[in-house]
DNA sequence: GATGAATGAGTCTTCATTCAT
DNA sequence: GATGAATGAAGACTCATTCAT
């Protein structure tokens, strides 16, 4: 019984696995169910006995992955002793993410501006909600008097996660080797925090 | 003659407005062929008098407005006194943009990071020419000895570009009211431009 | 006055002359009136000043070719002075028409297959008449006792034409070089003449 | 799984016999795939499991049965004592196959002859197989000596099925009635053979 | 639960034909 | 008469989804 639990839950983890590789390599709109079928070892009917439908799919891949990627960055940004330490274990870590998880990192991608009507609701909030960690960072900066008051750590956090992604996706596109991913990572956070700091006068 | 050739490059213009309505509204996939040749008032078939395919009229669009774009926002650049103004003009025109063109904006948006292999040597191309924009600036200004020498000019032109994508991406969700356009692109560009200033001691 | 109708009947004709060509190339059903329009050297719509529409065209063809098909093997078969010559005649101007009309006889071949209802009848018509020609050298031969009475005139010049143009087809496609056409003339002529000759005891 | 597998095969079949059934009716480029379906009892996306597309019917339709049309010609043929017998048993059986399988005869009619560009290689390779037959008794006559040695083997061969199968065609179009068939097959066999046999002196 | 053959709705695209100039 | 831009009906083909086994 275990087993067979188990199994099921096996299959349901390689639909998804398959479905993050073929959306990755061909998009949602040019990936088949018959190929995610195909790469998870399956057959094509059988996606259907875990997801209501293709759409599913990619809702369940943002639902699992996405909370999994918050908890994990979460547990990473506590081990920073102050916010500015923290906000660079953020930018490190996103932007290793690329190189860990190339395929679901290009999905995110594309897949958080597709305004497909049937997803916004959801993965905003779960987008949010990750956004606010760094949201949370630059709070407790600016309550510790070391980041500027005068930012507004919503604008803020938009613009520190739309650098470092833009940066992962130009990492990826140009062959990962004129740009050290670490460097990369320290230059950008390096910047917003020299650029956010309180003046001391 | 002239009106001839007036009306027919109205006819090219109109189906590309329209495409960028439906496409903005619906995505490319989810728009089909005959809504864009509804909203531009033509039949289906006229739509492929002027374009080789559905594709084609995406390609088409990046090609017409991106050059626009480019050459638009160089305009508004040299206007700028200094590396440090002109990257405050840079930001504060392209969240305008996102005002000013916002269907337009929301194609480019998503458009630029799919990966439809059949775009991505031009749109690539025209991208890069648009954020060369921005690491000339940096390069000026480090030449000048106001930016830091460090700063990798390509990643920061990146991380730059991307936060302001982003901020303006979250404009847009956020109902438009919440935050001033204006105010966000200061907010960035002195985020950017603190942060890279060069030390003076 | 005069000039325009000769000039008419120029374009009546030219068009006619460009769709054999395009026809012959490509068959009917993939051919396409603009082409034909192009290798007229007219535009699209001046296709419908001249005829009904496409099927027309194809028409317009048999009817005009058919009837100067007639006429002229007619007046080529009366050289002849008796049923074998006449007959030898026959089949040597029907294979060399292949040579003199290539694009023509293409058309014919198939064409005069082809079940399109709409042409059935007229084809089938003016066919028939182009047979009587062979029949009637048979049934002379028959008169004059030189071919055998149990053979039916009808039967046999179907059969005589279909061997022609078959051997006429194989012509074509073994690239002109491997037989002489005239020589296969002589040979199917003779082997029919010898077939159908009365015995004489 | 037989079973599995014999509806599968039936299906195929069905297909070929529904696609038979509508080319013969309104040649090839006037039937709709959606036709054929309705006619063979699948849905439209049914026809796509079995052949690639509308042409792979056709062309499935000739390698399916040429092949069997050959080998049924090839059998019968055996049974004849002489070269001469032969060629009146393929005449027979030539002209039978029209009134067995006419809608068949129909297609082969015309698409042997179409020049579609997709087919020619094939169906030639083919065709000239079965031609191929005939050019073997004739051979096999000329070394016997009863068949004049002068006679091209291949001209000829192409004569005598031209003969036959325009016959066939005039038996089809006379409402079958004006002309039996087996009489046919005697009269243009026993023409031929009588042209070609060699002479005795 | 698992399969994969079958379904048929949905869309792009072609091209004969029209008609305003 | 001549033009050729515009039309829109028609049809091949795809692929998400179902369901009998």
């Amino acid at each position: 019984m275990g087993g067979l639990q188990a199994r099921t839950e096996d299959k349901h983890k390689r639909i998804l696995q398959a479905a993050i590789k073929v959306f990755a390599q061909n998009g949602f709109y040019n990936s088949k169910v018959s190929e995610i079928a195909k790469e998870a070892g399956v057959a094509d009917g059988t996606i259907y006995l875990y997801f209501k439908n293709k759409d599913d799919i990619l809702i369940s891949l943002f639902e699992e992955e996405m909370e999994r990627i918050i908890q994990s960055m979460k547990h990473e940004i506590e081990k920073g002793k102050d916010p500015f330490e923290k906000l660079k274990r953020f930018a490190f870590v996103q932007l290793n993410s690329k190189r860990e998880n190339p395929d679901l990192a290009a999905i995110m991608e594309v897949e958080l501006r597709q305004s497909s009507k049937f997803m916004k609701e959801y993965v905003n909030k779960k987008f949010i909600e990750y956004l606010k960690i760094i949201s949370r960072i630059i709070k407790e900066g600016q309550e510790v008097g070391i980041i500027k008051k005068g930012l507004d750590p919503i604008i803020i956090s938009r613009a520190f996660w739309g650098a470092l992604d833009e940066v992962a996706r130009f990492w990826v596109l140009s062959s990962k080797r004129r740009i050290s991913l670490p460097k990369s990572a320290e230059m950008i956070s390096d910047v917003f925090i020299r650029g956010m700091v309180e003046d001391t006068s």
